[in-house]
DNA sequence: AATTGTATATTATTGCATAAAAGAACAATC
DNA sequence: GATTGTTCTTTTATGCAATAATATACAATT
């Protein structure tokens, strides 16, 4: 009951949570793009990246100039004022988490089976002490990412998919099958550029980066990496039906511990098979793909 | 304008839309089922297999009554008055449909692109003359059926998977990957039980049912039974793919026509692949269902 | 020519009172 | 013993006014 007091009263406070939260969501591309201290931050293009218009993105930029990490002069836009990388900016990121606050507690209540399988917004909004509004928001959110469901009724039905302790395997097993078949596809092919694209990603993350990254980082990019490839294929049911997998991944990325090594080796193998890809050899792509999806995964990380 | 200026007035007048609509469930369950004349409609039953409790249901039956397709004696509940496949109980399975016009239309709009991909609810609510709580039903359902998702800030998306010429295609290429490799993955097992249910199903409609079923319920059985299979695999993640294909090809199907001849020799595959399955020779089975999924259709059914 | 600044229009959310729907418990009946 | 009838409680939907957020258009600036 006090987390969402206090929550309740900092939005009545200066500085709209709302901003902050925008902040924060340029602060991540930012980093995501990897942008470096001085680097502007042009209106339209942040909009265009974020899907908004111009005008959040505003807001979220003068936060961040209020917080230090941007430095704006009039007519002439914002700057990037601290590497997006540094501690610094750190706290910008961990607004847009503590925003996902009472997510990752939902979620963490499903993982452990702490909620049963049918409940209703009433229960949830007692248990979690949100208001009905917010609770809308989070249920359309996890329903979009497809670990609940509306009952005809009353109430809500959480995915038998989450709460089983094999779902781990289970997803594992499925991407073993999409994502080499999809490379397999008669007309699989990928664009020069996303090949350079990635690949600098990985470079990027493999020489150093890594030591750096957040667990939510590191899971988010390799799901990026194999959402980029699996596009290639160039029908949206692989893509889709990835996507769908990686959300209900991620609620297990936040319980696995970070095995620093076995991450190293994974983004070398992601390297590796850019190789493979960009001369064409799909069908040695499709199995290399394969092995590096059955392989034993510790951090639960692809 | 007319179109729901007419549905509002309907909901004032006697028997509610409601009970009509929950008729109509129940009319369409027991057609599911195979009920005949003379059969009980059990409350609780009749409750649990359309998540809802026994107060909703008790409304649809008392609609059944009043509509001359249920009989009701006091303590002895109701029992079916007609036949659901006969032509008396269309109009209580057509309130159903008819709740669903204005899904219908925005399905017709976006598969003919008549829609722009991002859409503000307001823009929606004018075009179809919908209050926006309506609307908000309408675009949560076609969330979960994943081809609308919505935009960060104002409006929602609709997904390319749809509105693509090629989504029938894409479509197929991918129930071809995952639906065989499903049946072959090493767990696979289907109980007797489920097998003779859908035996008994699938020779039902094999042996006449399917010239008096609509194009809508033939789909839906198709449907049914490459879930039940897939589930067999033990994998939700498989099932929850293919629902959601399924899910879009619905769309498709209302285009398409009906090719009565196509379908029995459909069905007499889906007939084939039980007897397979049956006798767990599953390689088979997963090859036989490849090549099932790969003959072309002319109705888009499978 | 690209980008920012600003004003304005459009769109969506929230809170609240009221109405409707669904669920649960238990008695009555077959 | 299963099922229906009845009543009561809980839960959710709806409409509306006020408020907040977002989008858009165009002028100003580099």
């Amino acid at each position: 009951m006090s987390a969402s007091d206090s929550s309740r009263q900092r939005s009545d406070k200066n500085g709209s949570e709302r901003a902050e939260h925008l902040a924060g969501l340029i602060m991540a591309l930012a980093r995501r793009e990897g942008m470096k201290t001085g680097d502007r931050l042009i209106e339209q293009r942040l909009a265009d990246a974020l899907d908004l218009s111009r005008a959040p993105i505003r807001l979220g930029l003068k936060a961040l100039e209020a917080a230090g990490l941007a430095r704006g002069e009039p007519h002439r836009g914002f700057v990037l004022a601290k590497n997006p990388t540094s501690s610094a900016a750190q706290p910008a990121l961990a607004a847009v988490r503590r925003n996902e606050q009472v997510y990752a507690t939902v979620a963490g209540d499903v993982l452990a089976s702490r909620l049963p399988a049918d409940v209703t917004e009433a229960e949830l909004m007692r248990r979690y002490d949100v208001t009905r509004a917010e609770l809308q928001r989070l249920l359309d959110r996890i329903a979009a990412e497809g670990w609940i469901a509306r009952l005809p009724g009353y109430g809500w039905r959480f995915a038998e998919t989450v709460s089983s302790p094999e779902a781990q395997t289970q997803a594992k097993a499925f991407r073993a099958v999409i994502e080499p078949a999809a490379i397999a596809q008669p007309g699989f092919t990928l664009p020069q550029e996303v090949i350079v694209r990635l690949r600098e990603h990985q470079q990027r993350v493999f020489e150093g980066e890594l030591e750096k990254m957040t667990i939510g980082e590191i899971f988010h990019s390799g799901c990026e990496f194999h959402e980029e490839i699996i596009r290639g294929a160039g029908n949206p049911f692989f893509l889709e039906a990835l996507r769908r997998v990686n959300s209900i991944r991620r609620l297990f990325a936040y319980r696995s511990f970070a095995d620093r090594d076995g991450m190293r080796r994974h983004v070398r193998e992601h390297l590796r098979l850019l190789d493979v890809l960009e001369t064409r050899r799909y069908a040695e792509a499709a199995d290399l793909m394969a092995r590096h999806l059955q392989r034993p995964l510790v951090a639960g990380l692809s």
